[in-house]
Order: C-alpha cells, then structure tokens, then sequence
DNA sequence: GAAGGCTATTGATAAAAATCAAAAAATCAG
DNA sequence: CTGATTTTTTGATTTTTATCAATAGCCTTC
C-alpha cells in the first residue's frame, strides 16, 4: 500500500482524511503472467494501479494484434476511453508479467468524487499528466523515423525492450518486426 | 456568450451560481485570420473558447511545420501541455479563420477550482473527452493506410478539408503533400 | 488584364519500409 | 536432455510514400 500512497502525495497534498477514504475503496488482486485485465468488447469499470508488474495494451487489426501502450509498476491503467465512457472497450490489456493491483471500480471512484473534492482534484491532476503524456507520445510518433523512435524508447523507457517482444515493441513503435529487427542489427 | 452556457450545461448540471462564477472570469478576444493565439516557447496561459473560427496548432520540424490539430467553433483550444504545466509551449497557435474567443487564465481557473469544486467537476469532464479524443487520433493515425485516414477524415471533419490548404491537411494525415494530392486525385 | 507570388497537380526517381520466405536462435514441455 | 514450438534474424522482392522537379491554376494587386 505504501507505494500507491507515495504517487498520490506527489501529485497533491491532500488531507489525510481523504487518502484514507480513497484507499478503503481499493481492492487489492492479482494477475497471472498471460491473463488479461480487461477484454475487448467489455465494459472496463476498474480503474487499476500497478504496485508491481508490466501490462501491454492492444486492439485487434485483421488478426494482428497492435500495442497501444505498456505501462509498468507505479502507473495508473485502465482502458481510459471505456472507463471513461462506460461503454465497450476496444482493447485489451494483457499482464506480461504477473501483477499485483490496487483496483478502484467506475462507481466507487464517483461516488467519492460527489463525497469528496479533495479528490476529484487528486484524479483531476492525474488525468493532466497522463493527457499531456499521451500527446506526447502522439508528436513523438509523428515526426521521428523508425530508427530514431527505437533509439528513444530506448532512451526513455529501457525495460520495455527487455520486457516485451520484437513483435510487441515493433508494433507499438509502427513498424514490422522485421524493420525493428535490423534496426537492431544495425546498432 | 450563449453558445459556450450551452457547451457547459452539456458536459454536466451545474449550478447557476458556479456557471456565473465561471463566466465573470471570461474576456473576450478577437484574433483576426493569420494571427497567432499562443506561439512556439511561450507559456500558454490562457484556455479559450473558440465561440467562432477555427484555428490550427502546429510545430516546426526542420523549418517545416507540422499539423497537430484543427480546432472550431465550439470547442476549447490551448496548447494544453504547456497550459497544464506552465511551461514553455513547443507548439503554435494560428487562426485560419478570424477567431471570437472567450479566455480564461490559468490563475483565474485555478482559483475558481479552490473556490468552487463544481468548476473542476466540470473542467474534469471536459478534460476527460478531450483524452478520449486524443487516443482516438492515435489510433487511428497508427492502423489506417495514407487513403483510409483521409476518406476518414472526409467522413468525420469535412469542414477542415474545406477550410485548410493541402499542406497542411498533408502534415496532419502524416503524409507528403504530394502523397494527398495524388489520393485527392484518384478518388 | 498582366506580373508576381502562392498553392496544387503531375511526373520521374529514390528511399524507406512492408511483405513473403526461409534459416537460426531461444524457449518450453515432457 | 531433446524434440517441438515460438521468436528472432536474415535475405529477396514489392509496395508505398517521400523527394525532387516542373508545370498548371489561382488569387491578388497594381
């Protein structure tokens, strides 16, 4: 419990009162290595904090899967747009490495938001960072060629190469596995 | 300053009061066709609400620019990396059109937040739409084919085809300018 | 209405990356 | 440990799209 408590203290100084209120929500689970969070066409009513683990979001496209994200020990996930909207998902988030989760359902997380502004203005700020995240991730994709996409990640963000397949990488980086593979090669 | 009461009452049922509130904060601004809202390393402090025009957000890239977004009556514009953070924005602001805007400060808006939590209750609705919105580019811009993301567009924002020159729908499909000439030829 | 400056189209070529195919390496199950 | 399966690498070819270059269209504005 302890590390969820840390991110939330970053964000916010919020009363102690109120952590407490959030965390008696919490449901703590686990996912085995290979099962899936939450499965296309479901309604994705949990919101998860990843205490420990690694998890790959990704939809469907002829057959093919393609990664969306990867989001690691201390990161908040959720199919944000199904969440959200409370309507069907349209991906999937899979565990690559067993997970231990904090859970908080759509309902409760509302209900607390009516109860307590403290934090809607905790989610509030988090839902800032991971917006301006997510549109960096869109120019970044934007305008770097593939090599200098592979290099970023990685720069930024190592243990996604170590964790996750070529494949898995390769598409999350928009390319054909074989692209990422001789990039690879090349460096 | 109608049109923006009914924007605000469509995310969430507010008070009169909070609304009022909100709107007393508001300044008018006129930004005639070509000027620029907010531009490249400097902080974005104003949210706006585009209550007429339309304008284009853009980065440069070699001495290329680079479309990110359009935007249109109806809809808030800032460059909300830098808005949120108030740091230094790496993105710039142009109206394409002449724009009729009401603003809000960054300050304002976070008084009325402490003031008011009704106002954040809203705000984070709105924001949440936006990060939907922002994932659905994304996607879509990573598994359609150069022809499937502008019949897309056609289907969904024609109005930018419209209102923007080849160039720079070309940046914002992610294509050459050529590439979209030549699609816009064989259809 | 002609000159100049943008914007858009068209053509030829080059570059980047996808696809198809097979071999090599790594991982897993019994 | 060993055979089977999956993943990764490597090679040959094709496709897609970018780039370079020239032409055509179209607003302005004098």
């Amino acid at each position: 419990m302890e590390a969820i408590l840390n991110i939330l203290q970053k964000f916010s100084n919020i009363p102690q009162e109120s952590v407490e209120r959030f965390v008696g929500k919490l449901q703590e689970t686990n996912i085995p290595k290979g099962e899936t969070l939450i499965r296309e066409r479901e309604v994705c009513n949990q919101l998860s904090f990843i205490n420990k683990g690694f998890v790959r979001s990704f939809y469907f496209k002829d057959k093919k899967d393609i990664t969306i994200s990867f989001s690691m020990t201390g990161e908040f996930i959720a199919s944000m747009a199904s969440f959200i909207s409370q309507k069907p998902s349209y991906e999937t988030i899979e565990a690559l490495e067993h997970c231990h989760l904090y859970q908080i359902s759509h309902q409760d997380l509302m209900d607390l938001f009516g109860k307590d502004s403290h934090l809607e203005h905790l989610y509030r700020l988090i839902l800032e960072q991971y917006y301006v995240s997510l549109e960096e991730h869109l120019i970044f994709s934007k305008f770097k060629t593939a090599k200098e996409r592979y290099l970023e990640l990685i720069e930024t963000k190592p243990y996604i190469i170590q964790k996750a397949s070529v494949g898995q990488v390769a598409s999350y980086l928009d390319m054909s596995l074989e692209t990422l593979s001789r990039i690879r090669a090349s460096i």
